[in-house]
DNA sequence: AGCACGCCGACT
DNA sequence: GTCGGCGTGCTC
């Protein structure tokens, strides 16, 4: 056999392969790296297919076609599954093969010298603990299910075990296992478990490894050395030969999601991939997705709920405090809970959520919020033109005078006063110790570890944290859990805005009462009765996702429709605006019957890194025919030379 | 995405 | 008369 020509894909949003001629045509390259020359320039390219001869339509004589100037790899990084995953990708997410496959591989340039990393011997207190009758039965669910099932419990309800087991049966298969976490930095707890149980059958794939320790991972991985990876979104890519299950750990979490193109979810991903390989797929939260949730109820995934804490603590009570507008930061009963809490030698975290959008429109007197009357997000104060504005569909009002639902005067624009609750909680409790934690705070990687760390021990009393802190950080030593001002996510104009703010309450209640009975958690908040706040407190999950359910189908949005987004960025307004309006009515001609556009209109936020942003929406039943239609746009549209445009497949938000 | 090629304005 | 603007088309 002799492979003359291979078909390179390159890491360019350039959406199809050349052909370059085989260095070494008795060998099929087939899963390597090579560079190239393309153009004037040098790049790094993958083969994804050798060939005998070239096509009879082929456009260029066999004089004309380039040779590979070097082969990068001495073995071959990925298979034929890896390329029908990326041209699955390529076809899904609207991105180049090139694009899809570098997403997936490691960019190391060798693998490094030094051996992997030392597991040690494997621990004796690394045993399996003796599981309950619900987590039996959902072990026996996950292994024997071909559809994806549903770990749903609370933390300390032994979803780990439960996972851990499951991979264990799984491993004894002879098989492999993908093991998801949120944030490696923030998933110790996982990963150490992990690592104690399996010792060196475990592999562990994230960001912080240098480019050429990944590749030593992934190249153990891929020789079957490691049969059990622990990482972050990209894990799901992890060249596993035979893949028997996968584990998404905290499903419902935003950062399974890629940021950059290709901007795909690793559930999704980890569905397709599944279903190729006929492996198994369990998730787990306390707070699934809708999209899950959705899908349990529909029964296209099979639900195990987890009802019991192991560790015998109580849920913490949830009080709910309702601040006014134009009151302190801290209400009576926080500052006297902080009081009690230190007193009885104990500690308590504030969360301060992250900055909220600010330019939405609130009656002080009622709480009443102005919504887009079509998409029921908050529109937002455009001041330059005098009106408020929808983001999804561009609906306009003029701000009213007084409040539509109390007739109030006293209406505005609402802001957040949350920057200065550090200096209210100095001033209230002088004796006590105050460390405040967030990106701001935060100059060294090794800032966030070392606070925690002196909270763990006790020197410090009242930690101020953003989200950083919400997950997955226990601290027996916690009495008490206050948020600052829940209200702050909820007037996002994202339509997963109260999503969000129910799972990171129940996040954060989670944090408290989870080693001792008495643990409390206090809301503070300016709207009581909203819902995602009102079943949070009565910690009523069922309640709200029906709640939520029936809101997002009376509005179309996810789950009940897909979306597909597209941005248009120029430093130019103009350009931007255009640019969008142009695609919009090329793209309507092309989108199905059953598909619409929502927009073109500014994105909510407008300027970027002095970019301008306009997008417009495409909304239907499912992805497939959007994207063909998206995926002609692209392949016709000639964009300006000083505008961007950016897609996004499912997008996780809207800002 | 780059980068080269190509056709219209103010500068040594 | 040239240097250089960025529109547009291509990369095996």
């Amino acid at each position: 056999m002799s492979y003359p020509w291979l078909e390179v894909v390159l890491n360019l949003p350039v959406f199809r392969s050349f052909t370059y001629a085989n260095p070494a045509p008795e060998e099929n390259l087939t899963g390597k790296r090579v560079e190239v020359r393309f153009g004037s320039r040098v790049l790094i390219g993958f083969v994804t297919a050798a060939r005998e001869a070239l096509p009879t339509d082929f456009p260029l004589s066999e004089k004309e076609i380039k040779p590979v100037l070097r082969v990068v790899d001495k073995e071959p990084l990925y298979g034929q599954d890896h390329v029908l995953l990326a041209r699955w990708m390529s076809s899904f997410y609207l991105c180049s093969e090139g694009e899809a496959l570098s997403a997936m591989l490691p960019s190391g340039k060798r693998e490094s010298a030094g051996m992997g990393i030392d597991f040690g011997e494997e621990s004796l207190a690394s045993e399996a603990v003796e599981l309950s009758a619900e987590q039996t039965a959902a072990i026996g669910g996950i292994l024997s299910s071909p559809a994806p099932t549903y770990l749903y419990g609370v933390t300390g309800s032994g979803k780990t075990e439960v996972f851990l087991q499951a991979a264990e049966s799984v491993l004894a298969q002879g098989k492999g296992v993908i093991y998801l976490v949120p944030e490696i930095a923030l998933t110790h707890q996982v990963i150490d478990a992990v690592k104690e149980r399996f010792g060196s059958r475990a592999a562990v794939l994230h960001s912080g490894l240098t480019g050429s320790r990944k590749l030593t991972e992934w190249m153990r991985i891929r020789r079957g050395e490691a049969k059990i990876v622990v990482g972050a979104r990209s894990a799901v890519f992890a060249p596993l030969p035979d893949l028997g299950l996968v584990i998404i750990d905290e499903e419902h979490d935003g950062s399974y999601k890629s940021g950059n193109t290709p901007r795909y979810h690793a559930r999704q991903v980890a569905m397709r991939r599944c279903a190729d390989s006929g492996a198994r797929l369990v998730m787990g939260s306390a707070t699934p997705s809708l999209e899950a949730w959705h899908q349990i109820r529909e029964g296209s995934i099979t639900m195990y709920p987890l009802t019991r804490r192991l560790s015998g603590g109580a849920p913490p009570e949830i009080r709910v405090v309702s601040v006014g507008a134009s009151g302190t930061a801290l209400s009576d009963e926080l500052v006297s809970e902080l009081r009690a809490a230190f007193e009885a030698k104990r500690q308590s975290i504030i969360f301060l959520n992250r900055r909220g959008f600010s330019h939405y429109f609130r009656c002080a007197t009622c709480g009443h919020e102005l919504l887009c009357r079509n998409c029921s997000v908050p529109v937002t104060w455009h001041r330059s033109q005098g009106y408020m504005k929808c983001h999804y569909c561009g609906w306009q009002v003029q701000p009213p005078s007084q409040c539509p639902s109390c007739g109030s005067l006293d209406v505005g624009y609402a802001g957040f006063g949350t920057e200065f609750i550090e200096d209210e909680v100095r001033r209230t409790f002088p004796g006590m110790s105050v460390r405040r934690v967030d990106t701001d705070s935060l100059k060294k990687s090794d800032d966030l570890k070392d606070a925690l760390e002196e909270f763990r021990q006790g020197k410090i009393d009242i930690l101020l944290g953003t989200q950083m802190v919400a997950k997955g950080l226990n601290f027996p030593g916690v009495r008490l859990v206050g948020i600052a001002l829940a209200d702050t996510g909820l007037h996002m104009p994202d339509f997963r805005a109260a999503e969000r703010t129910f799972a990171l309450i129940l996040q954060v209640a989670g944090r408290a009462g989870r080693f001792f009975p008495d643990g409390r958690v206090i809301i503070q908040t300016w709207s009581p009765g909203n819902p995602a706040i009102a079943f949070a407190s009565r910690g009523d999950v069922e309640g709200f996702y029906e709640w939520e359910l029936s809101q997002r189908r009376e509005l179309g949005f996810p789950p009940f429709s897909r979306l597909i987004r597209l941005v248009f960025r120029s430093k130019d307004a103009r350009v931007a605006e255009e640019g969008a309006s142009g695609a919009a009515a090329i793209i309507g001609e092309l989108l199905p019957k059953e598909a619409e556009i929502l927009g073109p209109s500014e994105c909510p936020i407008s300027v970027i890194a002095g970019n301008s942003r306009h997008q417009i929406l495409l909304r239907g039943p499912s992805i497939p025919p959007m994207a063909r239609a998206v995926r002609i746009f692209l392949a016709e549209y000639r964009s300006p030379p000083k505008l961007h445009v950016e897609v996004d497949v499912d997008p996780v938000a809207l800002l």
